[in-house]
RNA sequence: CGGAGUGUAGCUCAGUCCGGUAGAGCACUGCCUUCGGGAGGCAGGGGCCGCAGGUUCAAAUCCUGCCACUCCGACCA
């Protein structure tokens, strides 16, 4: 796993994982909540938030799998400065623009810098500097980076902090065909990217906000307590997209196309009457959803008030064709618990989920098979939070194995101990199963490869 | 930025109206019992009662100012 390598297994008598068993007042989201009470997150100041062992791996997760689809549709990983210079913004015109969500702040000589609420200045500055013809064109770059925009009103966790990471990609293209087969590719990669998430988020018409541009699609996952009011034909729901990897624009084309035939809008771009003209009452929903994905294209932009020119083939210079490309990977740890949890805890989806393995230990005589246990899950790459406290009632460890969310329990001793085998327990259906030591690794191979959704992988 | 509210133990909160030596449950430490769904008992440790000033013999409590955080609304990946 790159570039981070996580650790395969943790004791849990040594982990650093303060969870909670009350709720603590000011969290109003379940996912808030959950992320509090796991011991993923702690909060150092409005919007503000630790990340701990637990909540930073997941965070990993979802960055590793981001960055991976990301690769794959032939985007280039960069990593660009967060404090900015204030004159990139006053050549796009956005410095005064941007209003007071811009953190804005001054240096010891007194020169304006700001906190980059998003890049497509800078980027615009690097690709203007360096890129000079279409031969060097299409181009995609991204990076990986933490954004701040001082939001008037931080709350619901990470959902809406101030600080965030966040993936932000940039297009660069002769044309505007070209920019906009750009913007497919990046749409069809979203679609892929949040399936492997584990998570069904729905492209929708969006509005282009202070980013601007002629064409903008947020991916939501549907949430009833999510933020924005959305609006769909429920045929959407049972869409499946039928994704391979492949790098054909015009299959792209019709990819895109097929995905937004159907009806589905935010409220800012909602019409009432096309929405009864195209969609069967019955089939009309209205709902709410939580924005983990935005993609944008907006031409020259950017690039025409800094100078981002190249030469065409016909010999005349244009200005580059662009588009942005955001998923707030912060937000998604809190908007996937929101989409997957019971009211026991967090129901993580096995591609994110921080450890897949919790194996629990229950009595001091059974505590050499599950040192072996523990090593042979290690050994065989299956990341386990083991919990190995003895001073600790069998009620606590099961409950706080279900707050967690791994998506396999494996269970030794107690009432397993007499069948001389391994309790084996699936967190989402609570299923269990008594399996032979000797059969456990194959045993659970089995079963993730059995409901392996992701044809990626 | 408008409106409302809250700051007391690690967490959840009582005490503030009506001033008089700082409280409970959970968590933590030790011992005993219990032992498959966040156990029970006994004994402990832990507080500049958000900060600063004022009133008073005496302030967590009353007054003034500040700071922090939360909620509702307008705005947003």
């Amino acid at each position: 796993m790159s570039p981070y390598e996580l650790k395969t297994g943790v004791r849990r008598s040594s982990y650093f994982l303060p969870t909670l068993r009350e709720t603590p007042a000011d969290a109003t989201l379940v996912s808030h909540r959950l992320m509090l009470r796991g011991g993923l997150i702690r909060q150092a100041s409005a919007g503000l938030y630790n990340w701990l062992p637990l909540g930073f791996r997941v965070l990993k997760k979802i960055e590793r799998i981001v960055r991976q689809e990301q690769d794959r549709i032939g985007a280039h990983e960069c990593l660009m400065p967060t404090i900015q210079s204030a004159d990139l913004w006053r050549q796009s015109g956005r410095y005064e623009d941007y209003g007071k969500e811009m953190l804005r702040i001054t240096d010891r000589h007194d020169r304006a810098l700001l906190y980059g609420p998003t890049n497509e200045e800078a980027i615009t500055s690097i690709f203007a500097e360096t890129i000079k013809t279409y031969k060097e064109l299409p181009q995609l770059l991204y990076h990986i980076q933490w954004k701040f925009r001082d939001e008037v009103r931080p709350r619901f966790g990470v959902m809406r902090a101030r600080e965030f990471y966040m993936k932000d990609a940039y297009s660069f293209d002769c044309d505007k065909q070209g920019g906009i087969d750009s913007y497919n590719s990046m749409f069809i990669s979203y679609l892929r990217t949040f399936q492997r998430l584990g998570v069904q988020a729905i492209p929708m018409r969006a509005d282009t906000g202070p980013i601007g541009g002629e064409s903008s699609h947020e991916f939501v996952i549907i949430a009833e307590t999510g933020e924005s009011t959305i609006y769909l034909d429920s045929s959407l729901l049972d869409m499946r997209w039928a994704l391979a990897a492949q790098d054909d624009r015009k299959k792209y084309r019709e990819m895109v196309s097929r995905a937004t035939s159907l009806y589905a809008a935010t409220s800012d771009e909602h019409t009432p009457l096309q929405f009864d003209k195209q969609v069967p009452r019955s089939r009309q929903i209205k709902t709410h959803g939580i924005e983990v994905g935005h993609v944008f294209f907006f031409g020259d932009k950017y690039s025409k008030p800094l100078d981002a020119k190249i030469k065409a083939a016909s010999g005349e210079e244009v200005f580059v064709q662009m588009g942005s490309y955001g998923i707030g990977i912060s937000r998604l740890v809190a908007a996937i618990i929101e989409s997957s949890h019971d009211d026991r805890g967090i129901v993580w989806p096995k591609s994110v989920a921080p450890f897949k393995v919790g194996l629990i230990c229950l009595d001091t005589g059974k505590y050499k098979v599950s040192e072996e246990l523990y090593a042979l899950l290690c050994n065989n790459g299956f990341e386990t939070l083991y919990d190995d406290r003895f001073d600790v009632r069998a009620g606590v460890k099961f409950a706080e194995m279900d707050l967690l969310g791994l998506p396999i329990q494996l269970i030794v001793g107690g009432k397993s101990a007499t069948s001389g085998s391994i309790e084996f327990k699936e967190r989402k259906s609570d299923e269990r199963h008594f399996v032979p030591l000797e059969q456990v690794i194959p045993f659970i191979r089995k079963q993730s490869t059995a409901d392996s959704v992701t044809i990626f992988d």
